[in-house]
DNA sequence: TTGATATCCTACCATTTTAGTAGGGGAAAG
DNA sequence: CTTTCCCCTACTAAAATGGTAGGATATCAA
């Protein structure tokens, strides 16, 4: 399951979707809008910014805006920032790979199913995007 | 990503899909074959068994084997016994769903997107055996 | 019927992760 | 040079994870 921080980040990213041209977001007002805890998302913005989702700007009239398009933005690429792996074991993580003690991956028959599965999600998360979520209806 | 008790749970269980027929097997042998801890091992089984995939005899020429099949215990129930949701979020699990607050289930775009991710995820580990998993290689 | 064998059950515990909070520092605008 | 707002470090309570300990209970076999 997604933590509650990643669920926060993506309400949080949808909230500057919507907004997306329109400048700087205040912290507070995705805050309020959101209800979101004010510190608890400033952590999740600034992890967000570093991994280069998001720019911000100090000082009045600051806040934070997509880097890119809501369109660029998919949520394969937001778990992993927030939540870490999404394969169901770490031995078939692409990006957080770690071999696993006891088990040749030649002949492992949990990990052939475990890579099926995390072809199938990644084809799904990779390809929606933050404009999808807040178009849903359509 | 799964627990290690989860995968503890699974090389278990493929130790005892390959012993299926061969009459109860010792926690202890599965233990030692598997390099389980032991008392966590049985704690394991026996949720196993009381999910109803495992039975067991006690006393001498005791232990636990399979109730069903391998081909007839799919991943996604061994994974909801021991890990819990397969879906990503709450309120779009089968087996434990809990309504999220503030969304609007109709319109939440995040939720449409995982309850695809979750049927795709589904239709793979309900497919998968125990029977599948020790027979990789075919 | 008694002892050996093996599962069953309850409780405990250390470590890590999760979900925050507190408070000051530092850049930018005006 | 002050106000606004992001940035950063540190702390903390609660829950989940990954076990351990030890006795209760059922079964078999001599």
């Amino acid at each position: 399951m997604l933590s509650k921080k990643t669920r926060y980040a993506f309400r949080a990213l949808s909230y500057l979707a919507e907004n997306y041209g329109g400048g700087p977001v205040l912290i507070s007002e995705i805050s309020k809008e959101k209800k979101i805890p004010l510190k608890f998302l400033e952590n999740i913005l600034n992890e967000l910014k570093k991994a280069n989702l998001l720019e911000s700007k100090k000082g009045k009239g600051g806040g934070y805006f997509l880097k890119l398009s809501p369109k660029k933005i998919n949520l394969a690429t937001v778990i992993r920032v927030i939540n870490g792996p999404i394969a169901l074991l770490p031995c078939v993580s692409l990006n957080f790979y770690e071999k696993c003690e006891d088990c040749d991956e030649e002949i492992c028959g949990i990990r052939k199913v475990m890579t099926i599965t995390r072809d199938v999600t990644l084809k799904i998360l990779e390809k929606k995007t933050l404009y999808n979520i807040i178009h849903a209806s359509v």
